[in-house]
DNA sequence: CTGAAAGCGCTTACAG
DNA sequence: CTGAAAGCGCTTACAG
């Protein structure tokens, strides 16, 4: 609150000699009150209040080499992430779990290449303890320099190649994608088409392990690939009634693409579901609003946050690998 | 690249002895290269590559007093506006143009009291050297104590009470409610209710003197608030059909308000624009997708997030306040 | 339990 | 143009 001198920031020293103790007292009453006598601990609890002390974090990261913040690096060449809800969610998530342990959380955008080298130099100067990294396609370009740096690494979903190296969050997508085709199966449909992620990405690559764990020798025609967009979405199931006019369900690997998927087969005259069944994954926001209301597994992002910051955490102090698989559900609504 | 001691990072001094200078001379040509011979120049360059030299930022800010890096805080009691795709663009658009200057943004999310707490020791601690505020009411609590630190502030949109004291870059709320309601009047519109924001935030207080500036006395049966949820304007259209049956257009002061006021109409069997025309503010994504696509009011928040980061870097210098007002356009599609 | 002192890795007058 | 030195504000053995 008040200051002898308005235009200063106290310190230490400041505090020291309002307590009436030495530096080395307040500092130790700063981490932790460990041997420090209760006078001295009021002390210099009191005189912090009086002169409104803040700690200098740079000062103290400077001899603790931690800076007590972690990056959420959002690494993508489209960052069309950015846009995602999903994304926003895991964002959300992070900040407030490491908020919670008073870490801080500084984003960071390596969309370019340039971009790319500018986060590499900056996790480098000592910024962060570690690295959250988001991505929507295996092997980022960056994974491989900040694994060198030996930097703690937290991957959101699978890092397809590089399972062995870096730590991982993932909900466990294979097994959706079989909930959903059961599901599917268990309704009567027998000509179930698929629309996959991107074919380097878990949401291509695990959803689709899933379809074929139920299908044993599915049609080559009824699968097919988008990008997560729902313009993609929209393309791939035109392009799916075109080589499947028959098929009577179809899995969609994203919220957003059934949302095209739909808007492809309204304008086709088919009904959801008594025609075509469709269902989702994710279930994002706009599962809810969408017409009709779109079954989908359900992946808990804010959970995928909360499990990625006690990884990272952990893996700071002790420099472990590990990953976690969160379960997934079906949420059954009315698009089949 | 390659380093004598490979678990030590290199320091400074490394790279003076490899270059065969003294640490002064390094940190000379690191800070600009002025007062450098040309032979100590290019040793010095091909030390930093040798040793893979990266400046520690702590210690550089411990005696700079500069961190290099800005707060983005999201503070609101309710963090809607995470969700909202307007605060996407700007939150993005911040940490491009910051970066483009190779300047950190830490995102901070303030919605409890505590986290409020927090973050005002957080942000005093030294951690950055400015803030971007972004909170949805007018007078966030976090406003005075962050002024009292005497850090510099901007805010995106208009800090109502607060105009003399933080700089803020907004867009001209007042002038887009003029041009839709000018714009729904010339389609022949006489009976235009509205919808606004919350009646403390630019969005409530300023459109509507813009719908008040076109329409001389309005009546009070066509005005109606709303929170900027899909819900609320759901809700808020209802209560105008009620109050006002025959009203013949509505401006809804957010897209996202405006997709809800439609759903209502529609259920009340409602042709759009026939028989109720709808305007919105935003011309965010949804206005697009909308069934009809909305005719809005433009803000563009790319350009906001770009004037906030000038207005912010401009006044950690200088310390100056100053207001940046954008225009905003009409976008006519379909929905009036 | 406590203080004095070294040291973290930089920048920046100062003298030359 | 350059080096030696002080100092930024902390933490942490070390000795007592």
């Amino acid at each position: 609150m008040s200051s002898s001198n308005a235009s200063r920031r106290p310190t230490m020293e400041d505090v020291a000699e309002v307590a009436g103790v030495s530096r080395g007292t307040v500092s130790r009453v700063l981490n932790g009150g460990h041997y420090v006598s209760p006078d001295a601990l009021t002390a210099v609890q009191r005189a912090i209040r009086k002169t409104g002390y803040v700690v200098n974090q740079h000062a103290r990261s400077l001899v603790t080499q931690r800076s007590n913040s972690v990056a959420f690096i959002l690494s993508d060449p489209q960052d069309r992430l950015f846009e995602d809800p999903n994304f926003n969610i895991l964002l959300k998530g992070c900040t407030q779990a490491l908020a919670e342990r008073d870490i801080t959380l500084l984003l960071t955008i390596a969309g370019t290449q340039e971009d790319r080298r500018r986060v590499g130099r900056w996790v480098t100067a000592g910024h962060v303890d570690g690295v959250l990294l988001v991505s929507e396609h295996a092997g980022s370009p960056l994974t491989d320099e900040l694994r060198s740096r030996g930097l703690p690494i937290v991957a959101a979903g699978r890092p397809i190649g590089h399972e062995r190296e870096i730590s991982y969050v993932a909900a466990d997508d294979r097994d959706g994608a079989r909930q959903m085709v059961n599901y599917l199966r268990s309704r009567g449909r027998r000509r179930i088409g698929i629309i996959t992620g991107p074919t380097d990405t878990p949401g291509g690559v695990d959803r689709l392990a899933g379809y074929r764990d139920v299908i044993d020798e599915p049609d080559p025609g009824l699968i097919t690939h988008g990008d997560y967009t729902q313009a993609s979405g929209e393309r791939a199931m035109a392009d799916l009634l075109d080589r499947a006019p028959d098929l009577d369900a179809v899995f969609v690997c994203s919220d957003l693409m059934a949302l095209g998927a739909i808007s492809t087969l309204h304008r086709a005259g088919k009904r959801i579901p008594q025609d075509v069944a469709v269902g989702g994954f994710d279930d994002s926001k706009v599962a809810v609003s969408a017409d009709p209301p779109l079954t989908t597994i359900r992946q808990d992002f804010t959970r995928v946050s909360t499990e990625m910051v006690r990884l990272l955490l952990d893996s700071i102090g002790t420099n472990t690998r590990s990953a976690v698989i969160l379960p997934t559900e079906l949420v059954i609504r009315e698009s089949a």
